[in-house]
DNA sequence: AAACAAAACTAACGATTGTTAGTTACATTT
DNA sequence: AAATGTAACTAACAATCGTTAGTTTTGTTT
């Protein structure tokens, strides 16, 4: 994905400075400063401004859709399934949290992928919620107002960025243990 | 607290706009527009854009500063603090959704009182973390890390905002049965 | 050494930004 | 009727925005 090219070093610069203060409030020109070159020369690489949203939002976003995607249709139980999404939800985290920034704050910001973008993520959202369905209906999970369960869960793996960038290097293995432990079992002893 | 004053419409108006955009993106004829009015009439009634932010913003993190305290202080067993601290959410959410997005997505725009709403949110998760740690150390909660109790509860109630917005008219009492139920005792039967 | 491609540069553009200055309209109080 | 305070207006500003055009530098391939 990453093939280190000039263009997508520009893009990896970019999300960083994203994630500060928001697509918005990021100038062509602050791009420019991190990459130690003047505004205009952007331009040899990239087409616009916009792009390099698109381009940050749309890869990850694919990702997310294709992997839920295979869980939503393996024949596994419904605590392996959901120990998979939030496995899913860890990897990309660790790979690529700058990005993720972008997905979670400034996707309305997208103009011609917008409508792209929402079909993915209500796609991604109904194949989630359909898991918690099959779950609650065959017993494995309590039987509870789905929509607050579901927005629980995604609510945390959509913030995780947030903490894994905050604290240094988080172990992805102890990550994958714990967190389905939180979520999906409680803290109440 | 809202005095029903005409710059209180506008503060009222903007943080419903920084909502949908963020800070950053929306103009003060953005602002103008929807009051009906031109943006130089705006500096009739509040200073700059930036003292918008601040006063939606300050006013929540206090409110969140001084609830906290009390929680903290009291006398109840870990479970009962933590019920609490959710139905504040709850609470906040439900009586001003798009303050709190403000102070979610926008509070690194904050200049004079960048320090001051920093220093609110350390100490807002301090008290949190001990009761956290009080409650492991009693044997009221799981002893797993509590970094990551800590991180998963946080996420959830901070975003509570986004989806009680795209949700129409949720019931608080049903929120407030629902959702400690499933933060605090998990979903898996 | 000549040729070529990649990537930087300077200079500038039209549009939009937050904001100020000065003025006018309107309603309430003297 | 005069005075006052509130809240709107028009017009404009300096700064900054994303972007374009044209040129020069740099490093590699012939």
């Amino acid at each position: 994905m990453n093939k280190n090219t000039r263009k997508d070093k520009i893009i990896a610069v970019a999300a960083k400075l994203f994630k500060e203060k928001g697509y918005s409030a990021i100038t062509m020109r602050d791009i420019a400063d991190k990459m130690e070159i003047k505004a205009a020369s952007l331009y040899n690489h990239i087409q616009s401004k916009q792009e390099i949203l698109d381009t940050i939002i749309i890869q990850i976003a694919e990702q997310f859709t294709a992997k839920m995607q295979t869980i939503v249709e393996s024949k596994e139980t419904t605590y392996q399934k959901l120990r998979h999404i939030i496995e899913l939800h860890i990897d990309i985290t660790i790979e690529n949290a700058d990005a993720l920034a972008a997905l979670n704050n400034d996707w309305m910001h997208l103009e011609g992928n917008l409508a792209y973008f929402i079909q993915m993520r209500d796609a991604y959202e109904n194949n989630f919620r359909s898991i918690l369905n099959t779950g609650i209906a065959n017993g494995e999970i309590v039987a509870r107002d789905p929509e607050i369960i579901l927005f629980s869960l995604l609510s945390t793996l959509r913030t995780l960025y947030l903490w894994y960038t905050k604290k240094g290097g988080v172990d992805a293995k102890k990550l994958k243990e714990d967190m389905p432990e939180t979520l999906l079992n409680g803290i109440i002893r």
